[in-house]
DNA sequence: GCAAAAATGCGACAAGTGTCGCACGATAAA
DNA sequence: TTTATCGTGCGACACTTGTCGCATTTTTGC
């Protein structure tokens, strides 16, 4: 799976929390955070439908987006990429670490676990 | 402090093992990890230079290269990231998770975890 | 129905990165 | 000293990413 880049992540975690979204909306939430032109949030999701990060729809003559890949599985592959390609580590990290993560839910704890514990391909 | 992108980490490594080396000797120890050629391993020594992340001297004629940047901090600081950036954390990660890891010395232990410990300025 | 506001479709540009290749001076081996 | 090798200095090119702007088409509030 491809790997968000910090802005795209941002519009992820908008979309995991509510979904489907205009561009406008999602620029809305997003200026908080990130301080850039509407533009750019419309280019940046335009390259995100590129990639498989969100889906693109329309609706009628506006266009809706949503999420492409899920939540957790981004999360634990990125914390897979850190283990892994920096730290050179083998075993899989704890979940606990994440516990505290507002992001994650106690639900999907285990579902990182099991992640973080499916070893991946290099 | 600059990021390393993947390739950099990885001559930083080599470096953090046995400085100073010379490009052919990173090279030559890279090349199982990395497949390019040796120009590519050049021209990234000398962007690394650019960016402060390691030092390059004159040996006559030849060049030698250091690592610039600490291991442990740099390495606190790219956990650090994952945990803001991806997960939101405020609180610190604990070293334990990383206690596994070879690149990390026992005696390297209470650094990082001062490192990680240390709010960052965003 | 029309003008203002919003959404789209694109194109653009600079910076950063991955990845080479080539020409030239320095060195070491024959 | 002549040559084969090695190291160095650069330039180059394609792609990705950050970040916009503009011209058109739609929508919508009088």
């Amino acid at each position: 799976m491809q790997q968000p880049t910090a802005p795209e992540l941002e519009i992820l975690k908008l979309l995991w929390q509510k979904h489907p979204r205009s561009a406008r909306e999602i620029h809305d939430s997003l200026i908080e955070k990130i301080h850039w032109s509407y533009s750019s949030t419309r280019k940046t999701l335009e390259r995100m439908g590129e990639k498989g990060l969100v889906s693109i729809e329309d609706q009628g003559n506006k266009k809706i987006y949503n999420a492409r890949v899920e939540k957790i599985a981004v999360l634990a592959a990125m914390t897979k990429d850190l283990a892994k390609r920096v730290f050179e580590l083998d075993s899989p990290l704890p979940v606990a670490m994440f516990a505290d993560s507002h992001l994650v839910k106690d639900e999907e704890l285990e579902e990182l676990e099991r992640l973080l514990n499916q070893k991946s391909e290099d």
